[in-house]
RNA sequence: GUGGCUGUAGCUCAGUCGGUAGAGCCCUGGAUUGUGAUUCCAGUUGUCGCGGGUUCAAGUCCCGUCAGCCACCCCA
């Protein structure tokens, strides 16, 4: 035998048994956006590195180690896309959906990031994010919200997600907040393990969320976000508690929240699970008021979130949430005998003429009669059609119930409504 | 990128002290030449992840490597 090919390591293949909750999941996305009435953006998986090394952040894990880079043929530096946001601005600049107009975008595929692999995290992985442009009022924010709160309800895991919520004020707060954050942890240089010494002076925000304990007891100390922001942030983040309050959606502000991405300002939000290992996070987002702007479009204010499609699914087939996955097949034709093969064919396709919402299997390769019945059975079929020389010559079809103790009919073949009709 | 665990038939797994490669499921045939799913009988499962090494002898011990899982990191 020649050598094997396995897949590329953290791509997966989604299998048959597996691509009934995918499609269920992603029907309900599309359900609940359409409600909202949100529209579809598809864009390129490539795009030009200095898009994300632009948006995302020039000293994020992202930009610096986990993204699939390479140079295109005429030399230019191209990147499959580790996010979509990113992305969406820039379709939305080119074609001039952004400047002073509304949209309520969504969109759905695959984003790459070179991480190792492990539970809910893959190194080709699928998203499902909205985008809401122009609005900059907290209404929006608590849209977004509202709007996934109603995802996990209708997939049925509204039990196993909780809300966290956090402002991180204007850019100019948040300058001033990491500041003030730097200042302080400066005094205790010494005591900071080697990530956060590393991020003290790229991203210290991110020291904030860290799991170790050591420096969590140094932050209990630190200056408190809240205490930096704008007086217009400070409203708008009260606005948008009241706005959830009102809709009865439950939160906790968690002032350690930050976001890894740096486009961010005002408003961010996680989804958070316990159900899925270290990958608790199943959605997250927020305002990105200025990434419009830094990537060369007119200030257009902005909000929006994105959640893991793997995770999702993960969460909903472990917990059984969902109806069982129904079989493919409705109707197994079996042909036996002689010449008779050309009949069941045709016999098939009147019945998708007939009864298209019917799944219609049609025995190919021969076999006994014995192993077509076994082929009807490991089909999932309801009902088997039978046709011998018999049969055929009597323009006539035997039906076998294969899930019902109901005795089989030899029917007219003109007559099929009497068994698959409604 | 770092660490721990795992890798044997299509699937789930066993394999003792280093001594001929095993079970269940699945699949195939038969009991039944036109009746599946139940029962009985028979049969096929194989680069023991890959590459080296030690040994008379390696699925078993050692080294490397690849992959999977879990955690760190990061993030959806």
């Amino acid at each position: 035998m020649a050598k094997k090919i396995q897949a590329i390591r953290g791509m997966n293949d989604c299998l048959p048994t597996e691509t009934p909750v995918w499609q269920t999941v992603e029907e309900t996305l599309r359900r609940v956006v359409a409600s909202y009435g949100y529209r579809e953006i598809r864009y390129p998986v490539v795009e030009s590195t200095e898009l994300f090394k632009r948006s995302i952040g020039e000293v994020t894990d992202i930009v610096e180690k986990e993204m699939y880079t390479f140079d295109d043929r005429n030399g230019d530096s191209l990147t499959l896309r580790p996010e979509g946001t990113a992305c969406c601005v820039r379709a939305g600049n080119e074609h001039g959906l952004l400047y002073n107009q509304e949209q309520r975008l969504w969109y759905m595929g695959p984003m790459f990031r070179h991480e190792r692999p492990q539970k809910g995290r893959y190194r080709q992985f699928h998203q499902f994010g909205c985008e809401v442009f122009g609005l900059s009022a907290p209404d929006s924010d608590a849209e977004v919200i509202l709007l996934t709160a109603r995802l996990w309800k209708q997939l049925g895991i509204a039990e196993h997600v909780r809300l966290e919520l956090n402002s991180l004020g204007s850019n100019e707060a948040r300058a001033a907040y990491r500041d003030a954050l730097v200042s302080f942890l400066e005094q205790f240089k010494d005591q900071l393990d080697e990530d956060s010494l590393r991020r003290l002076y790229t991203n210290p925000l991110r020291i904030l969320d860290t799991k170790n304990q050591d420096i969590q007891k140094i932050l209990v100390d630190a200056p408190k976000l809240s205490e930096h922001l704008d007086d217009e942030s400070t409203e708008h983040f009260k606005t948008l508690c009241e706005r959830l309050d009102a809709a009865g959606i439950q939160y906790t502000v968690n002032e350690r929240l930050v976001r890894g991405l740096d486009y961010y300002n005002r408003t961010v939000f996680e989804w958070i699970t316990d159900s899925l290992g270290a990958q608790g996070t199943v959605c997250a987002g927020g305002r990105y008021d200025g990434l419009v702007e830094q990537l060369g479009g007119k200030a257009t204010p902005a909000v929006g979130f994105a959640l893991g499609l793997e995770r999702l699914v993960l969460m909903v087939s472990s917990l059984e949430t969902l109806k069982k996955i129904p079989a493919a097949v409705d109707v197994f034709v079996a042909a036996v005998g002689q010449n008779v093969e050309n009949a069941a064919m045709q016999l098939a396709e009147q019945v998708r003429d007939e009864f298209p919402s019917r799944r219609v299997m049609l025995n190919c390769g021969g076999g006994s009669f014995k192993k077509q019945l076994k082929r009807a059975d490991n089909s999932g079929a309801e009902i088997a059609l039978i046709l011998g020389e018999d049969e055929v010559s009597a323009k006539e079809v035997t039906v076998k119930f294969l899930r019902e103790d109901k005795p089989q009919q030899r029917i007219s073949q003109t007559d099929l409504a009497s068994v698959l009709g409604a």
